[in-house]
DNA sequence: GGATAGTGGTAAGTAGCACTATCCACTCCC
DNA sequence: GGGAGTGGATAGTGCTACTTACCACTATCC
């Protein structure tokens, strides 16, 4: 267990933890207190803490995960509704004057698009949270960045798409869904904010050096 | 205090402990105890819930971008490089035989898209963790979706700036980044799985309707 | 062959976070 | 003038993600 510990970089009673929790399965016992573990092992050790650390996910978020890659779904549009389900912890809106606006500027984006979609999915239920949060401090303005975040949606999502390449693998497939959803965000987040920094760069400069010659 | 919780819709306790956290400045004292709040009061207090329901921000982050707000930087490019810092919080990449690698990738990927950047930037560093933990586990092909991300981080932060609109409204500018900066992320994932979900009801069907006619 | 270090398993303890409850002297308003 | 409410402070709560400590046992090195 030492081994496993050096080789994924996890302490000794952290992996007890996780086998504990279920996370991560036992070894493979050799005697009564000894057991066998092997690359799987160190592998969804690291999948645990890159959940963790760069998804940002709870235990028992991680968990259900895990145990979705294990018994690989039958149906893989349902698969992705868990792993959906799973990552993102939901938030209801709070009533309020805007909320039917919200919801009506999103369906309206949705159709624009041709986007299917149903009212109760968890993800419309957080775009029409943040958007009527929005107009409730006075932010509309803010609401027309939604356009641009749209189009940027459809293009990480074609990324997505591409990404699980060939459909008839089920266990690979599982698991980028599974890693990419929970991983996705904080790319995308990350690469946002290189593209902001560039763009305030450019736009406001630091320290602007004087044009060369 | 009461119809201030009444109109936030935040238990008094809750904004009583805000204030003692310095989230949301005192009321102007009218007597030994009472004070008087405004509509600002209000609209701090929700912008402090927004911030932590769907930012998914610790107080501590909410503290730092609040005292931005109120004092707005002198310069604009440091402003958006301050807000980024108390949004994300960081974990550096663990060390491993594939961090170089994922560097040199991210930073080729910079350079293809003309993307001016440094190499201890917190999001440069995010996204080597992400990409180095890929490969670690054995997902390079994963790694793929990182042009696709690149494109559409670009469109975002083109709908951010856009969002700045006139850059002399000094006040309005900083709590549109501060804002844009926490919620937009939020946003764009809520987008992203309504783009998936609909992709994934069209290529995989749930319940395939037969074709008409 | 005997000390020492390490093992799997479990139970209890801890640190940090975001509140929540309780208390207090006071004061508003009916 | 009396009960509800106020600002302010201190202490307590529930949750999460680990850590510590302990156990009986075993592998291994000398």
């Amino acid at each position: 267990m030492a081994e496993l510990s050096e080789a994924a970089g996890v302490p000794v009673p952290t992996i007890k933890y996780y086998m504990r929790e279920g996370l991560v399965p036992p070894g493979r016992p050799t005697g009564r207190n000894q057991a066998d573990y092997d690359q799987g092992h160190v592998r969804k050790i690291k999948l645990v803490r890159a959940l963790a650390d760069y998804g940002g996910l709870s235990i028992a978020a991680i968990r259900g995960l895990m145990h979705e890659l294990d018994n690989p779904a039958t149906e893989l549009h349902r698969l992705l509704g868990a792993a959906q389900r799973t990552v993102t912890e939901h938030t209801e809106p709070r009533p309020g004057p805007h909320v039917e606006e919200a919801q009506r500027r999103i369906a309206d984006l949705a159709a624009r698009r041709g986007w299917h979609w149903e009212p109760d999915h968890p993800s419309f239920r957080t775009a029409v949270g943040v958007l009527s949060l929005l107009a409730e401090i006075g932010r509309q303005d803010m609401i027309d960045v939604l356009d641009g975040y749209a189009e940027a949606a459809e293009r990480i999502a074609q990324a997505d798409l591409a990404a699980l390449g060939d459909l008839s693998d089920r266990e690979r497939v599982v698991e980028v869904v599974v890693i990419g959803t929970a991983l996705g965000d904080t790319l995308i987040a990350a690469l946002r904010r290189m593209v902001q920094a560039h763009l305030s760069h450019e736009l406001l400069g630091g320290h602007v050096e004087p044009p060369a010659r």
